[in-house]
DNA sequence: AACTATTTATAAGA
DNA sequence: TTCTTATAAATAGTT
């Protein structure tokens, strides 16, 4: 479409391919634009010139473009390769994610059960203390335990933070949480 | 380019718009190639229908369109603004990001931090009860006092967590620290 | 899926 | 770079 023919092959003279490169350019981004509206179609268009500028066009965002075509891909490659494969990769994947995840549901639930526990042995033991008081007015072996907790962290990382409840047996109560950084669990 | 002018807006007639976009697809993804190979250009193009197929050219790969426009955009960012908004731009994400971990946090600890109350109170009824039934052989009335910390923090920047010990004139230790978020001193 | 009248893009030149 | 214009290419409407 121009004053004579040409073949589809690199323009070696640097100045004419400047300007085709120009021209095209515009007329990509245009058809581009025009396919998206007309046919109501989701487009992206990247170019780089042989100098490395920078060309773009999109009718939404490049970044929604670019997050739609890697799930469209992911999803391609489920329904294109061997069921075995798939099957494989996704397994170890959902292993992964959900040894992850197991493994903080399963501190948070530990520290929850403790936590229950605890009180409920607590009440438990008062209890008996009602009862006994009634009968033989028993002395009170428990007494105030001074608390005293200050935990300061610093993490460029995600981090976890436990503080456990004292040991329920103990004269002393401890506290086996942070500082101790053996209890820091990153991730 | 055809047998009439069209104006540029959305194809109402589905058939008409699937075959436009068949066609001037087509000719997008035949004038990137072209546009590629004559002037020694990287080019990506990926176009959604509407129907949600995908359809995509490029003449190297689109992993490595969508690699060197990503950098390409980063370095665009730093050069066209100044440092401070950059910095301005990281806070903000910053925040965001901290604000949504922070509202998952707080329920998840006011979710605990009640069931502990619970128990607390329920240990506390069982206290005066003890005392009660003493009745005027009391002399200790220091007693126990059921603490139960449970601090759980994700942070993708530096965190300082304090938990603040309990006022040890009062009647009633309280827990001051999380899960009111308000503790949560963020720098 | 072809055809073709027209419009549009653009190669070459200024 | 921008404009001009002859010509090639794309495609809208039709078959």
């Amino acid at each position: 479409m121009g004053r004579g023919k040409i073949v589809i092959r690199r323009i070696d003279n640097t100045t004419s391919r400047q300007v085709t490169f120009s021209k095209r350019r515009n007329g990509l981004l245009k058809k581009a634009k025009e396919l998206a509206i007309l046919c109501d179609a989701e487009v992206g268009v990247v170019v780089f010139s042989s100098t490395g500028r920078l060309y773009e066009f999109s009718n939404t965002s490049m970044k929604s473009v670019i997050e739609r075509y890697t799930k469209s891909k992911e999803e391609q490659l489920l329904i294109t390769s061997p069921a075995s494969e798939v099957k494989e990769h996704l397994l170890i994947e959902e292993i992964q994610e959900l040894d992850r995840k197991g493994k903080l549901l399963q501190q948070d639930n530990m520290e929850l059960y403790k936590k229950v526990n605890f009180f409920r042995q607590e009440n438990i033991e008062l209890q008996k203390k009602v009862h006994a008081t009634r009968g033989m007015n028993d002395i009170d072996r428990s007494s105030t335990i001074p608390y005293n907790f200050n935990i300061t962290g610093e993490a460029n990382v995600p981090i976890r933070l436990q503080l456990c409840q004292p040991q329920q047996e103990a004269d002393e109560y401890q506290i086996i949480g942070p500082p101790n950084l053996g209890r820091l669990q990153l991730h």
